[in-house]
DNA sequence: ATGTTACCTCAA
DNA sequence: TGAGGTAACA
């Protein structure tokens, strides 16, 4: 059996792929946060990437290869303790992030036998296991989720990381120093997250309706739970609440994660399943149903059915009764195999993507292309309206005064919300006729 | 109680 | 127009 060497630096884990597959299990959407750099020919010995998360006190690197894990830790500069011990907590935080104790093999076989259509798939998505992630990440991250696309869902969780939580170390590239360094930040506490402020700020960010959710789920913790913090867990303690859902039922953690707002069955159910314990929770999504009703018989209805609770428990129960007691995890490899994204959206063929935004909305006339397009738009419509329109439109001698004053109202407003947005709430409200004169809405 | 609808943005 | 939904409202 060829054994590949160990990376300089690295200690090596033994551990089958078939047990696990970062390749798959770090980008099919359980965690949005791992950086996946592509290793230089020089440096690759058979392995393609190394992986990266930033926790809250130092950061983990991983390299796989077929029949080992490599890992080693980095932390900041100045941080006592003996190194032995420093990577053996790493090898803990391996074990159990990753729920090595978990026999993947064997529940891959059980799934084959008991269901033909995974049998047909196994062979071609192994090593597909659930993270043990951390609850408020995981809950702030899939807040995110609604109505989203893992590319955005990821872009908006490293936002977050970059405004509300320090730096915690800067490592160079692994294919080099032609290529720029890359900076690490924890995921952020809750108390940074839970400040009214932050509201409009992530708004500015490119959040939208999510923006208030995120706001207002941190403020509730830290309201019920405090901001003390545990030096020796480095976590506050409604952090360390959230982590006692662990032992409660899934329905008495379900009915705890609903009280969130933004938080609704779906987004609840996948909190349980990843960084509750739940393994036996299937969160029902548009891809799941659709996968029920394509490969498991479920009625489809002849028209297209919105996701009714009752049609939620439907698919949930169903999926579950074929699975058993892992029907999560299960449920998670049909998941990945399904996803589109998967190989396009890849985050080691993909450069990195610019930040999610500018806060031009926020900020003013000096961000020009946003303030100029109401300006230009309206021309050529105005045109077409009045050519095709019966009613003549009515532009009085000093519109264009009113609608320079909303225009500046508008750049002022510190809501959060972009340009565009403002523009349409006002509409939507009456509130500013000669600018609808300029700026008709489309459609 | 069930069934609709609006909600922010980005990338087609 | 829709992407791994949720809250608010008939």
């Amino acid at each position: 059996m060829a054994t590949t060497a160990i990376p300089a630096g690295f200690r090596a884990l033994p551990l089958p792929i078939t047990q696990l597959s970062l390749a798959a299990v770090l980008k099919c959407g359980q965690s949005f946060r791992w950086s996946i750099l592509p290793l230089p020919p020089s440096e690759r010995h058979g392995l393609d990437n190394e992986y990266r998360l930033c926790l809250r006190d130092r950061v983990v690197c991983l390299r796989q290869s077929p029949d080992a894990l490599f890992y080693r830790s980095v932390f900041p500069p100045g941080v006592p303790g003996e190194m032995e011990t420093r990577e053996a907590e790493t090898l803990a935080w391996i074990r159990d992030y990753f729920q090595l104790e978990i026999d993947l093999v064997e529940l891959y076989r059980q799934w084959g036998t008991a269901d033909p259509v995974f049998d047909r798939l196994q062979a071609r998505f192994e090593g597909i296991r659930m993270l043990r992630q951390d609850p408020f990440e995981n809950l702030i991250s899939f807040i995110c989720s609604s109505n989203n696309n893992i590319s955005r869902i990821t872009k908006m969780v490293k936002s977050l990381c970059q405004h509300y939580s320090p730096a915690l170390v800067t490592l160079p590239h692994p294919s080099g120093p032609t290529l720029p360094e890359e900076t690490y930040h924890p995921f952020p506490p809750p108390s940074a997250l839970a400040r009214s402020e932050v509201s409009a700020k992530l708004r500015s960010l490119g959040f939208g309706y999510r923006a208030d959710f995120i706001q207002r789920t941190a403020a509730m913790l830290v309201e019920t739970h405090g901001v003390g913090w545990d030096a020796k867990k480095l976590m506050e303690p409604s952090e360390e609440w959230l982590m006692t859902l662990r032992s409660l039922s899934t329905s008495e953690a379900r009915a705890e994660l609903l009280k969130f707002v933004g938080v609704g069955r779906k987004v609840a159910d996948c909190i349980l399943l990843m960084s509750l314990d739940k393994k036996e929770v299937i969160p029902v999504d548009t891809h799941v149903y659709q996968i029920a009703i394509k490969y498991y018989g479920l009625n489809s209805p002849s028209k297209a059915a919105n996701m009714t609770p009752r049609l939620y428990d439907d698919v949930s129960t169903k999926l579950a009764a074929v699975w058993g007691d892992y029907a999560g995890w299960a449920h998670s490899v049909l998941f990945t195999s399904d996803l589109k994204s998967f190989a396009s959206h890849g985050l080691s063929s993909t450069p990195p993507a610019p930040p999610l935004t500018r806060d031009s909305a926020g900020s003013s006339l000096e961000s020009t292309s946003p303030v100029s397009t109401p300006f230009e738009t309206p021309l050529s419509t105005m045109k077409r309206k009045r050519a095709t329109s019966t009613k003549k439109p009515t532009v009085r001698p000093t519109a264009f005064l009113e609608v320079a004053d909303s225009l500046s109202a508008l750049a002022a407003d510190e809501s959060g919300y972009s340009l565009a947005e403002r523009v349409k709430r006002r509409r939507r409200k009456g509130g500013i006729s000669s600018l609808d004169t300029f700026c008709p809405a489309s459609g």
